[in-house]
DNA sequence: TTTGTTAATGCAACAAAGTTGCGTTATATT
DNA sequence: AATATAACGCAACTTTGTTGCATTAACAAA
């Protein structure tokens, strides 16, 4: 990807992942944001964060994406591979620091993998 | 989930999963039947076939709708818990037999999880 | 500081997957 | 055969995300 601007939304965008592992979704940020950035903004710039190796997204248990922050990773190579975690109850959704083995199969060529966990959260859990 | 009635839908449609462990979409199977069946009832069918422990679904890689057959299922208890394998190059979706362990998470409680590895299926691999 | 290039933005319109409401049809029970 | 109601078709809608294009704003170079 080419060069990036330090544009207005990039830096608020950016500032939402300032913290730790959680995961936020594209819906939630356009909720969240709407007002201040176009949605097609939104989803353009949470495209490019992910391209330049500072934002991974997979998709949740319905199908929306989400975005959390990468680590180790750049533009060429994604390297930060974990599972993630999403609560039934809260519906916050994190990267678990874990890493899992994928079973042997013959014959295939694993790519990608991705794994999602559904659950309660430690907050949710009593 | 209620009576389920022998209707030409639902015989066309469990027809199509008669096969092994492929894995079809929704939207494949809208390509292939809209022209017999209304897409609504597709997806009704489904649905209710999930319910009644016939099949069971899951997402792929595009966030699309699949279903495959249950191995031992009923309407009260999906235990037919397994990885699915999407292929990069010709889209093929299949059910793996096997079982992943997952990892320990402290403090939470699991309850559902999936994973989906893509790569090369036996036919694409060289 | 001004200028010029082009990345980034906003807007509106669109696209695809799936859902809902409702009137009609057909399955299966009596 | 009559009846109750599950299943169906259709149209309209919802939601998430995308595209085209004209306008604006970063940022580098003059």
């Amino acid at each position: 990807m080419g060069v990036i601007r330090k544009t207005k939304a990039v830096e608020v965008l950016l500032n939402e992942f300032s913290t730790g592992s959680v995961a936020i979704s594209a819906k939630a940020l356009i909720e969240q944001l709407g007002e201040m950035f176009n949605k097609t903004t939104i989803y353009r710039v949470l495209d490019k964060l992910e391209d330049d190796g500072v934002l991974h997204s997979f998709l949740g248990k319905d199908g929306l994406k989400w975005y959390a922050k990468c680590n180790g990773c750049t533009s060429k190579e994604h390297k930060d591979v974990h599972p993630h975690f999403q609560c039934l109850q809260c519906g916050k959704v994190d990267c678990l620091p874990v890493h899992v083995s994928l079973p042997e199969i013959p014959n295939r060529k694993i790519e990608i993998s991705q794994l999602l966990i559904q659950g309660k959260c430690e907050a949710c859990f009593v």
